[in-house]
DNA sequence: CCCACGTGTTTCGTATACAATTTCGCCCAA
DNA sequence: TTGGGCGAAATTGTATACGAAACACGTGGG
């Protein structure tokens, strides 16, 4: 039995936890993590944070200064511009593709997957409710069955999340916009063309809910952020 | 200044000339490289090797197999497809951003690098010649100015150039083609729309011209690559 | 003749030690 | 008070050591 997607590598296993970490803001941008810290909280050496902090950075995660250190990155506004640009190349055709190729069991996928999202928010962990928000264009793509482009994906949801951490303001106001419903139903129905249409409308849509202007900040402990 | 680009990074050296390596053709895909071997061949000590083998993992240049060691990435014949895929949704579009922003310095820039490619292949030095004109591509996203999707093209291009090297019987006729002329020619006119256009043709050339049933082979010893 | 098995060798995975660099506090002078 | 420099402490960069897993190969049984 393989149900177990516990990845046996060590690296992999603390670079996923430090992504969570970074994905469910709970880590802010701008935090430093030390190697040291890092590995007593995970029970390894620094070899194995090394491994992770260079796998994170790969996918612009963390920000790797020379003799400096790994602090979870902080996208300008001109990346985080890039960043949507970029999805807004990728993703509507891909939501077309997944809209054609989605089988019964994907749509009841993806409907579990929002009422995870829904279960999030009414438990108020708003953190989550954002990574799943995130994933939720992960999985579409997984259904476009484009493993390269997913790739691509993956790494752009990921720093629109730091983005959103740095130029979000009204936090509690998340993703309640029932883009993600209305894709879901164009899926359903096999409508490639308006799911193409709304998801490119969904990307705009957050794009414009962001005020590129003001940064919000805070920080939280390491070990607070990683139990 | 810093037109001196030598990286004063060891991993980072090691990693581009590892690269370098098997983008001109020198490494075959399936090679397998000794962490001890290569940091021989270098004069560095496994860990930097490690640290290389897991950038060149994240951009599908190599394998890293646990426990087996690294070697040169054999694209499946459905990467092929992924690759170019990935590369006809994103390249068009910044053929034509390129062409609108191209100055008169990035036209000469251009020009002289086909001048390169063209000199690499009368010296015979196939192998250059075809990692030139991958980077062609590369430099025409850079003229776009768009780094996210400039590194994304990057990977793409690089794994293209493992895909010709896998599945492109007919050497010799490298892209004799002269699309990266039009293509130019399109960008000094300011052309961004034939740019689009003719990124979009060459691309399909390309995959056309590959022959995704036979696989060619061949191999070399790393300390003759790594010259 | 072929396949299973055990042993020695090679190669990788991880921890640790030491060197190099940066950071921070402290003192002193302007 | 403020700014600069000096040294100690902390942190990262790299090499190396040792345990563990995979591989090579020779041996013996079927």
């Amino acid at each position: 039995m393989d149900t177990d997607l516990q990845p046996a590598d060590n690296v992999t296993a603390i670079a996923e936890r430090l992504a969570l970490a970074i994905l469910e803001h709970r880590l802010a941008p701008g935090t430093k993590m030390s190697e040291d810290d890092v590995g007593e909280i995970f029970g390894v050496s620094r070899t194995i944070v090394r491994a992770a902090f260079q796998r994170l950075s790969h996918d612009r995660l963390i920000d790797l200064r020379r003799n400096r250190g790994a602090f979870v990155a902080q996208p300008t506004v001109r990346e985080a511009l890039e960043v949507f640009e970029a999805r807004a190349l990728l993703e509507p055709r891909m939501a077309r593709s997944a809209a054609e190729r989605a089988t019964r069991a994907d749509i009841a996928f993806l409907r579990d997957h929002i009422g995870q999202e829904h279960a999030a928010i009414h438990a108020r962990d708003f953190g989550r409710a954002l990574y799943l928000s995130g994933q939720f264009h992960v999985e579409l793509v997984r259904i476009a069955d484009q493993d390269t482009i997913a790739s691509f994906i993956r790494q752009l949801v990921s720093r629109s999340s730091l983005v959103i951490a740095l130029y979000w303001q009204r936090r509690h106001a998340l993703c309640e916009s029932d883009a993600h419903h209305t894709l879901i139903d164009a899926m359903a129905r096999g409508d490639g063309a308006l799911a193409e249409k709304v998801m490119t409308a969904h990307l705009a849509d957050l794009l414009a809910s962001l005020d590129l202007r003001r940064r919000t900040s805070g920080t939280m402990s390491l070990k607070d952020a990683l139990s």
